[in-house]
DNA sequence: ACGGCTTCCACT
DNA sequence: TAGTGGAAG
């Protein structure tokens, strides 16, 4: 927000979402206002209190919840930065691990500190834990640190990375005007304790020699992972107040405790051994979208819930096209989780359960989405009345709803090329399932897009322009039923696939069962269609028609046009002269 | 009326 | 695997 409003820089700041209860509730502070004690947690009113002058910025608010977006953006803008000097993890919305190993390396054996004359004024500021702190020219000692010559050769390692983390986090700066702290370490664990020590702007080094002089004093619940109820136990149950305290208990004794895998963790990290690697993973691996509705705004009608998961049902969808579009990415499974209270019925101490969350294999399209969250929503519902159903109609038996959220996850990138692609269709059991599910159903007349958009509302799942492919699949493609009998053995499915490859795949594309559970019944699909039309589904279209000649379902998956930065139109609309097909009718199943 | 909204992980 | 609970930003 300081980027956004340049008069904000310096100023003390904080983000709030929401603001008619108490000022709203403070996501974000600026090291400005922490000065003043102003802290997460607290409430805009509370914040003003603390500190008059601070300036709050709310978050943006889309569907009546906060959103996000422009923030996990702006995550982005900075890993996309440091991921081109290393393997790179988005750890978090604001925060990455990098592994910089090679390029270290790399630039001991070409570039060596100690070769260089001119220095980068930004790594003469790292911290370097463990320099003899007595006074003296400290930046003098640093210089020397990071450029001594018959260091170990590990530490020679550490100083390459703080040579390019220093490079790194100027770019950062000059690209994102962002600044961001580091810390420099041989694994995961010392890193993030070490990128905490010295903030804002600033970069700390841990040398090997200095791991054991750094862990010993620490406050267990200083480490990453011990904050919560694990480091209390190891204060309570084990007596251990620091890092160091944990030295003394065998390895055996940990895994008595906590558990084969947690007590060899422990065992590891009280002396600095840690062997997590660092994931090559830039973009994250689910998909939430919620919303508390605390107190009095607890939901107790269906239809405030049903509305609620419409809702969030909506932006998760919007993510999920987003994370198809720009990352070729598809999500598998739809969960949805509540949160709620039930008044005292029969007092069988029963009112303090949990709402169970519930999945369903996750089917592309608003609507469909909107739907199965609900469904998964009721199939909570009743799981958490219990026998007290209560079939009667919504209104106030006795229970309310606190939060609500629907999230995606098992996000899965499409492979590229049609021989990976037939692959790694094969190797999921419900492609074939599913595609006996298409007998019946019917491949409609093709239809040309037109930019009225007046084809909308046609159950046609597949727009085509171009003849070449339309010949190709209109044989079958029009008033097609019983494509394939369900009763082929899985050999003959392959090779009905393969000779019939196009259509076979376009048709995969169509939309097909709701999740079988919780509703029994079929959904009414004229319903589901009336619902499609009202809202507007989205279609991608795809450019280069001669590629789909050559392979088309290559071409479907992968080439298809960003519609992004297209204002003012609607999306289909956008598609112009292009093969096409909604979105709508992906199932990942 | 809980800090809200996320995301990830270990465990069963 | 679906579902729970913990931890963290």
């Amino acid at each position: 927000e300081q980027r956004q409003q340049p008069n904000l820089r310096g100023q003390p700041t904080a983000v709030v979402q929401y603001n008619s209860w108490k000022g709203g509730g403070l996501i974000a502070v600026s090291y400005e206002a922490r000065k003043f004690g102003v802290k997460r947690s607290m409430r805009g009113d509370e914040a003003k209190q603390v500190c008059p002058q601070i300036q709050l910025v709310q978050v943006p608010v889309a569907r009546g919840k906060a959103d996000l977006s422009i923030y996990r953006d702006a995550g982005s803008e900075v890993v996309s930065i440091l991921a081109r000097k290393g393997r790179c993890e988005r750890a978090s919305i604001d925060e990455v691990y990098l592994d910089l190993t090679d390029a270290a390396q790399t630039m001991l054996a070409e570039n060596p500190p100690e070769s260089l004359e001119l220095n980068n004024e930004e790594v003469l500021k790292s911290h370097v834990l463990g320099l003899s702190l007595d006074a003296g020219d400290v930046k003098e000692k640093v210089r020397e640190w990071l450029h001594s010559s018959d260091a170990d050769h590990r530490d020679k390692l550490l100083a390459c990375g703080a040579h390019i983390v220093a490079e790194l986090r100027l770019q950062v700066l000059k690209e994102t005007e962002f600044s961001c702290s580091a810390g420099i370490a041989h694994n995961k664990m010392l890193a993030k304790l070490a990128s905490g020590m010295n903030k804002p702007a600033q970069q700390t080094v841990v040398p090997f020699s200095s791991v054991m002089g750094l862990l010993q004093p620490l406050p267990i619940k200083k480490m990453k992972q011990l904050g919560g109820k694990l480091g209390t136990s190891l204060q309570i149950d084990l007596g251990a107040n620091t890092v160091g305290d944990l030295l003394q208990f065998s390895e055996a004794k940990l895994q008595d405790h906590y558990g084969l895998n947690t007590g060899t963790w422990l065992w590891n990290i009280a002396r600095g051994i840690n062997g997590d690697e660092v994931e090559g993973r830039l973009l994250p691996k689910s998909h939430g979208s919620g919303k508390t509705f605390p107190g009095p705004r607890a939901l107790k009608t269906i239809a405030s819930v049903e509305h609620w998961i419409h809702e969030l049902s909506e932006e998760l969808s919007e993510r999920l096209i987003s994370d198809l579009d720009q990352n070729k990415r598809i999500a598998h499974t739809l969960t949805v989780n509540a949160s709620a209270y039930k008044v005292v019925v029969s007092n069988d101490s029963d009112s303090h359960k949990k709402f169970p969350s519930k999945s369903c294999p996750l089917r592309y399209g608003t609507v469909k989405i909107q739907e199965d969250a609900l469904n998964l929503f009721l199939a909570g519902l009743r799981e958490y009345l219990g026998p007290y159903i209560k079939t009667r109609a919504d209104q106030f038996n006795g229970w309310g709803i606190t939060g609500l959220s629907v999230s995606a996850s098992k996000i899965i990138a499409i492979p590229s090329g049609t021989r990976s692609i037939m692959k790694y269709f094969h190797g999921q059991d419900k492609f074939f399932s599913s595609m006996n599910q298409l007998n019946d159903k019917i491949i409609p007349e093709d239809v040309v897009l037109s930019p009225s958009g007046d084809h909308l509302g046609t159950e046609s799942s597949l727009i085509l322009k171009q003849n070449e492919l339309r010949s190709e699949i209109s044989g079958e493609g029009t008033k097609l039923k019983h494509a394939m009998d369900g009763v082929k053995s899985q050999e003959q499915k392959k090779k009905t696939l393969k000779e019939k490859g196009t259509s076979s795949i376009l048709r995969f594309f169509q939309g097909q069962a709701s999740c079988s559970s919780p509703r029994q019944g079929r959904i009414n699909t004229s319903q589901e269609i009336k619902a499609s039309q009202s809202l507007g589904s989205q279609t991608v279209g795809i450019s280069s028609p001669e590629l789909i000649k050559a392979d088309p379902l290559e071409l479907l998956l992968t080439e298809r046009k960003t519609l992004k930065g297209v204002p003012n139109l609607r999306q289909e609309e956008r598609t112009t002269n292009a093969w096409s097909y909604k979105i709508d009718e992906i199932d990942p199943s």
